[in-house]
DNA sequence: TCCTTTTCCGACTCCGTTGCTAGGATTTCC
DNA sequence: GGAAATCCTAGCAACGGAGTCGGAAAAGGA
């Protein structure tokens, strides 16, 4: 049940764009090389980010990608929801706007299956666990891991 | 990140054998038929469950399996777990006991990859909401669906 | 003693998704 | 005009998931 890599480098990209709020537009190639992701993939990512109004391009040369809105007013359930299409712990929970429970198992002869109270309870788990923390979180996370790094480099290892 | 149908299947079975706790032992066989399941890749998921120590079996004729202990002692993430090998929201979180986070990222450069805080946060609400449901709650959620499906069969369709 | 029912075990196949690349078109700045 | 960037579509290779198959071993019953 682990998230796709798409959503690990759209989360990561999000943090640096999230670092770089400040300066202008950031480039892919900027953003491939730091975090050390293949950039022709990183366009398919940051094509989904786009599609759900999370960051906004400029096109041409000294252009890029910024936040479509501060790091602190995005939930990161949002940035999931855009990169894995829908956070649901079952394949029948999938088309399911929020109350309307449907299962895929329905009709052929319970009206619900057996599991259905597990699965509500993992997916509310998460979805409140990812409303539960914003980008700038994770980009203030980072800030206060990264000095240590730098200091004693090597020492983990 | 659904979880796969194996762990699907086993939640089911793992239902199927709690209802079925004080008869005898459980074949494979009626719990395929039962559910509408292929009996032959129950196997492989009962297998995983045995090997967690979850389920007993009685091999030779009216054998079958038995749930190693009462339902209101198994918690569902003992099952999820022997099911699904991991509970991890991310590939790097797969070797890590307990506390000992390491990140596969990590000795690249930074000490601790920016999206650790989240999948951290995600992890622990999956693992809440699976260890604060009993198997005996499933059991007992599908009893009180199961009359009304009987009662007004195909009035829902 | 043999037959049936069951668990048990390993190998094998099929198929969809995932992660990634390639190539080009388009826009924008210098 | 050229360089740097986004954008768009197609395609592909590999991996894992879901399921099948054949057979061995154990246990009960006639």
């Amino acid at each position: 049940m682990t998230f796709s890599a798409k959503t690990e480098y759209g989360v990561r990209l999000m943090v640096a764009l999230g670092r770089d709020a400040h300066d202008g537009p950031t480039s892919l190639k900027a953003i491939a090389e730091a975090e050390g992701l293949p950039l022709s993939y990183l366009e398919h990512v940051v094509a989904s980010l786009k599609r759900a109004g999370l960051v906004t391009s400029s096109r041409g040369a000294h252009g890029g990608y910024r936040l479509a809105k501060p790091a602190a007013d995005v939930a990161m359930d949002e940035v999931v929801l855009a990169l894995e299409g829908a956070i649901a712990p079952m394949e029948c929970f999938v088309h399911v706007p929020t109350e309307r429970v449907a299962c895929s198992h329905q009709g052929d002869r319970s009206a619900a299956c057996s599991t259905r109270l597990l699965w509500m309870r993992v997916q509310s788990g998460v979805v409140r666990a990812l409303q539960g923390t914003t980008l700038a979180e994770l980009v203030e996370f980072e800030a206060r891991q990264e000095p240590r790094a730098e200091a004693q480099a090597g020492a983990v290892a």
